[in-house]
DNA sequence: GGGGTGACCCAGT
DNA sequence: TACTGGGCCACCC
């Protein structure tokens, strides 16, 4: 498959982001998967650098890890925000079971 | 060109 | 549940 630019990559993740609905969340890993067919890419590592670096114009409050933490440095904003919206937490973590978010293959663009 | 770093993930202990 | 080790891959010295 023909690979995306570095830079439209992170188009693509950010894009992805603005599409989780309010009150559910996707993790890292299954960020960089959801867009491993369309990039060639597949790395959750490298999509939390992405979101480190250009997130904040998306909500990335909706981006946790596979274990439901929140970005280190973020907690307590992320909390709060993910709190108002109605996603189902264990503490201080997301419940993923509950709150995951995939998107759906045939969906209209 | 080489090596360290990181908003990760998974399996094992 | 918490911690550790190995794998991962782009970015930055």
């Amino acid at each position: 498959m023909a690979p995306v630019t570095p830079q439209e990559y992170v188009e693509e993740v950010l894009a992805l982001v603005e599409r989780i609905p309010p009150g559910r969340v996707m993790s890292y890993g299954a960020l960089a998967d959801a867009l491993a067919e369309r990039s060639g890419r597949n790395s959750a590592r490298q999509v939390g650098t992405i979101m480190a670096r250009h997130g904040g114009g998306v909500p990335w409050h909706r981006v946790v890890t596979s274990s439901g933490r929140m970005p280190p440095g973020h907690e307590r904003e992320a909390r709060q925000r993910l709190l108002s919206e109605g996603v189902p937490l264990r503490g201080d973590r997301v419940d993923m079971a509950r709150a995951q978010w995939l998107p759906t293959a045939g969906e209209p663009a």
